[in-house]
DNA sequence: TTGAAAGCGCTAACAG
DNA sequence: CTGTTAGCGCTTTCAA
């Protein structure tokens, strides 16, 4: 229905071969000829086909971004910093959600189709060694963020070293009974990092690693949701010895966990302190202590590793990896602080 | 470098057509030469050139969202939705964000190129006469989001109702001195409709409008942003007679407000009560009352409508109007309420 | 500087 | 049920 190049080529007497020149001035064109060509293809409303295009040059010039459904905030942010770096390329970007995990296989197929994209970048989700060996037998470009592959560039953060680092805060606060909300065991590869942080840190300082202490919830989808942390909150502040601190593996499970202590009438930090992981918007308005991940900027590195991989698809994998920042709030104190200048956590 | 369907066919000894048949499965194939073109193709690993299936067919199976970078929340939500509607299509999504309101005409032409997309949604960007005309022109279904336009289908919400509801709640509660946070006067038209709202709740109730009450926000982009509220809460309190009410035209701004609020050692709703717009995940958590627009149905709802528009282009188009749900939460009260019964506001 | 023609990989009549 | 063939709209040698 739209004119093609044909109507073009023919109303301004001249090849279509000269028409894609003008519109593509890769090679020289006669002045007159150009803008003949130029003013019968506006009169028309010419623009060229892209599906025509992507076929002829065997390129879209399009970025997939595959991502699970449950990181909402996470992805959120990612995919503005890879917007953030996509605005002075030409590239586009396609999104493929997956509604549940084990989608994410589905998804990355689709986004790997030939002709689909010129690279794909995947968000916190684990590669087994076929999917990774299909992936590089795919040929294309392709980045991934919150995990690692050895075929891969990544681009992630110290989950470890965050989580190490957390824990080890609350002790030097004077916390002695310090739980961990964390998703199942089967754990996607950040959440299982942050335990072995939690668990390390433990160690390190001479602590004995209380199971009970340790909630895994199981909550659809991955118990990454405040449902989760709430529910893990109550199950610890039933145990005979409720611990006096906790770190959970993510803000949002945090914020459940914030919202179970307010409905027992319980306060953080006097009560119980804790400190999530993320640093998502919410944290900052309710005060609560975390690691900060530099989402946006992962996401902008993302791109730029994927469209630098493009260009030499044979560069070596590079393995990027931020750490997280802690941000006091006012949810991890010292244990000693009084009530009276400790913020109260309203909600 | 891909096999092709050609491959496949010589490998198989069948023609193309054959090969294109069963993987189409449109027209019967005989079982056994399915199998050994199965067959060959899985050995091969031959999956379907995505580009050469657009331009074959016309059709790229693909629908753009446009949307300003500003609406943060707002589109991630919206996003959403439009995932959950996609689920059981065989369309995939591709975004473009506009790093800045009048970069969205950019993004939008980008968009609507012929073979690009197989329809696109525009969220919150109001569309002049030219460039609805465009559109129309263009051919390609279209839906839009937060705005109207008699050309397409919409789906938006009652934002003059809302505005209207929340300050006649306001009015209510007893509160004299109702202020409005607003954006820039060339605001677009979701945040116009609202300082409507608001002035017609006041002129239906008898009360003059006085201009120092609303004050314009006019930080880039928009003012849709917390420094915008925080800033405009500021101005308010300087007056000689601050407002005892602020009706902020979006939670965001909302939130900034609350902020210069504690700032300043003011409570909500005791000093001066806070009602938002648009129900954004950190407004529970932080109790600030508001007007929930269902951001996830109406993404969902865009692409459905969309859909529909793709199957049947000439139905007629419809416009459907949400009506905002009004939230009560702590930063909204009576006005006789004690502080010892409202939940104080942390930080 | 320009045109002719082949080709990108797939689909869809139309015959058989 | 299957093959032949002509596109889909654009790009790009190769000649002129």
């Amino acid at each position: 229905m739209p004119p093609t190049i044909y109507d073009v080529a023919e109303r301004a007497k001249v090849s279509t071969a000269t028409v894609s020149r003008v519109f593509n001035n890769r090679t020289r064109v006669a002045k007159d000829t150009r803008e003949r060509v130029m003013k019968v293809a506006e009169a028309l409303g010419y623009t060229p086909h892209i599906s025509a295009k992507n076929l002829a040059l065997q390129k879209t010039n399009l970025l997939a971004a595959v991502v699970p459904f449950e990181t909402d905030f996470f992805y959120a942010q990612v995919m503005r910093g890879m917007q953030d770096a996509l605005i002075d390329s030409d590239f586009d970007l396609m999104v493929y959600m997956a509604p549940e995990k084990r989608e994410t296989r589905g998804q990355l197929e689709r986004a790997l189709q030939p002709g689909r994209a010129d690279g794909v970048v995947l968000l916190s989700a684990e590669l087994s060694d076929a999917q990774a060996e299909m992936v590089r037998a795919s040929g294309q470009p392709f980045v991934l963020v919150d995990t690692h592959h050895s075929f891969f560039d990544s681009i992630s953060v110290d989950n470890d070293e965050g989580a190490y680092d957390a824990v080890q805060r609350l002790l030097r606060h004077g916390y002695q009974r310090i739980a961990h909300i964390t998703v199942a065991p089967e754990a996607p590869t950040p959440a299982r990092n942050r335990r072995i942080g939690y668990e390390q840190a433990l160690t390190d300082a001479g602590h004995a690693i209380n199971p009970d202490l340790i909630v895994y919830s199981t909550t659809y989808p991955f118990g990454f949701m405040e449902e989760a942390g709430y529910e893990a909150m109550e199950q610890l502040l039933e145990l005979p010895e409720p611990p006096d601190a906790v770190f959970a593996c993510s803000d949002v499970q945090g914020l459940g966990a914030l919202q179970a202590l307010k409905d027992h009438s319980l306060q953080a930090p006097e009560d119980v302190a804790i400190v999530g992981f993320d640093d998502i918007h919410t944290s900052r308005h309710v005060g609560l202590s975390t690691l900060r991940q530099p989402m946006r900027e992962m996401g902008k590195l993302a791109v730029r590793k994927l469209l630098q991989r493009i260009a030499q698809p044979s560069r070596t994998p590079s393995k990027t990896v931020f750490a997280p920042e802690y941000i006091a709030r006012s949810t991890c104190g010292t244990v000693t602080g009084t009530r009276a200048t400790a913020a109260a956590v309203a909600l």
